[in-house]
DNA sequence: GAAACGATTTACACCGGTGTAAACGGCTTA
DNA sequence: TAAGCCGTTTACACCGGTGTAAATCGTTTC
């Protein structure tokens, strides 16, 4: 395997020269790029990222810490991540959690090792009393979701609220006034249930329509399909009248249109659905799932974006530090086939 | 941040005891292995991972390519994948190749440059004519899935013609002999799907059953929910009677579970369905899902343990070199509410 | 033509560990 | 007691690049 000096030596110049071309510093003659470049070809040299990490310091890899690839959301958001981190050089260790609070710990303390410079984490198990942890880490953290907040790091997560407003207002828009909300958690009280759940009586409340608790679906362990369609039997059990279901994400609102088909209710005509989250499964429901897109891929982009720029900081301290931000993603609301088209 | 050195200096041993006793070394003195830990612990000394694996010249990651995370089978398989690796202390680079082409030259490009010591290789765009270029790699590679075999590489997948032909003979077993087969994709040789419709079609000519054309269901740009819903209609707009439904992956089962459900078709009264994959939505969806465990945690496990032995070869070579193997998984069908009990 | 200056190029130390081979020490064997 | 041996510890070169500062070169300025 060729080295450096042997592309140095082939192309009569120093090492560093060859470091120098290969990295892009600006002050080399032309001519002399060239020569170089007909040397790594000719030796097929490829540099040693190790060694170029060992000694700069910087190993061009972020860490992602998220509960679950197999569960959609985070896998496309994993996706979106990795897609972003590519287009700027930089490559992604994934460090599944499992949802419990010694894999996001053992995740915090991955980067400290030196393969990874920073980490985008997206926590589950820890909750906002852990948030000191966040504190004095030593390397540049971006936060994702809602599960705990500080103000001193960098956190980039959604409208939760206005999403699950626009979801109800959607419904409200075209007549309905009967408007369960499916995916209740006991559990929760800033966590994404809650958000949601705020948007959903907001959006009531300027209409004047109180919170009627028959409409509340509680799906209590976790946000699948199979408790989308138990809560929503739950709510239509109770015997109140029902016209819209706001879910509170799309695995939710395919159980619950499940349960509405199977009670013979026609969806949108009967009752109009609203998911979040707009998973790739939403396009591809029968019917098709009107859903909150919370904006996953500019969740992305500005959560790699923070990084990139921490990293930056980092290399030269001169210039001015940003204090932590926290950045909301645009939410837009996704019109399919199981909602009705407005009332104008 | 303290080093090694500092560390040796503090317990009064030198440099390379203190390497000793970090790495395991078992000829170390326990009372100077006690006095180093001592030193380790007073100064929170963390070893520099990245300078272990410049001069070591094995990193510890290996990287993981699949098609797309978001795709809830790939994002499972990597889940597991993830765990294997982290159980061995290994870590693992994920990068997404998108189905292109170009993704997947990349990621077999990505070794060679040092920072992962072997890949895991789930091809979906190159094809079995590309075979050759997993021939002459430089580094250990081990090959999931059916879209190319090599006799160069450890190759890891699946009993696809067993899980399909054991999903149909679930439905026979039960008495149903018009079996429609959901998923069909003309582009296909080696791939999975082709490799299920044998099993289909094994099964039935096992029964003296010929298949029936009008009972294969085609679903030509991907296996989504919406095209197995599409699949099943335009099988049931033949005309043709059916009782049984076999589909080449769980999302287009349930996909077709909709489109019978829609028709006033009861599942498993009128017709059993079995799926193939078990990802978690088969475990949620109404009414539960009987599927194929295509045994995706013993593909992990198998995947992860041949890429070590290959990479412990690599480190004494004087070992036997094993020759490449070619590992099916066991497969498993997993019996839920879709399919009928079996008759006795 | 000398001085000044910016653009190029270079020498060399150094990052922080690990591999190798040799040194050391205590104990058994001859 | 000397030689041999094994378990333990050590010195030191070295992995292959990059950072720093200084040397060199070609122009421009005076």
């Amino acid at each position: 395997m060729a080295t450096m000096a042997d592309v140095a030596r082939h192309a009569g110049v120093s090492v560093k020269t060859v470091s120098n071309v290969l990295s892009g510093y600006p002050h080399v003659r032309d001519a002399t790029r060239e020569r170089v470049q007909a040397s790594v070809d000719a030796l097929g040299y490829e540099i040693n990222v190790t060694a170029k990490i060992f000694r700069s310091g910087r190993s061009g890899v972020v860490g992602l810490s998220v509960p679950e690839l197999g569960q959609p959301y985070f896998g496309e958001l994993a996706d979106e991540i990795l897609a972003a981190a590519r287009r700027h050089g930089l490559q992604v260790l994934i460090e599944p959690t499992g949802f419990t609070r010694d894999g996001e710990l053992a995740a915090l303390r991955v980067p400290r090792g030196g393969l990874v410079d920073g980490l985008i984490f997206s926590p589950a198990a820890l909750v906002q009393a852990d948030a000191h942890l966040l504190d004095e880490l030593g390397y540049p953290l971006v936060l994702l979701g809602e599960q705990m907040f500080s103000s001193s790091v960098d956190h980039v997560t959604m409208r939760n609220i206005d999403g699950a407003q626009a979801a109800t207002e959607l419904l409200l828009d075209a007549g309905r006034r009967h408007i369960a909300a499916i995916g209740m958690l006991h559990a929760e009280t800033a966590g994404s249930a809650w958000l949601r759940y705020t948007g959903y009586s907001k959006a009531l409340e300027a209409r004047g329509i109180e919170v009627d608790t028959r409409l509340l679906g509680w799906a209590d362990d976790a946000w699948h399909r199979g408790n989308g369609a138990r809560a929503m039997a739950d709510v239509l059990d109770s015997g109140v009248r029902v016209d819209g279901v706001v879910a509170f994400n799309d695995a939710l609102a395919i159980g619950a249109m499940y349960e509405l088909q199977a009670r013979g209710l026609a969806i949108p005509q009967d009752v109009g659905v609203v998911g979040f989250d707009d998973i790739e499964d939403s396009r591809y429901s029968v019917p098709t799932l009107t859903t909150v897109d919370p904006g996953r891929r500019e969740i992305a982009n500005v959560a790699v974006d923070i990084l990139r720029r921490r990293l930056q900081e980092l290399r030269r301290p001169s210039a001015e530090q940003v204090s932590p931000v926290l950045y909301l993603a645009g939410m837009r609301l996704v019109e399919r086939e199981s909602t009705p088209r407005r009332a104008r």
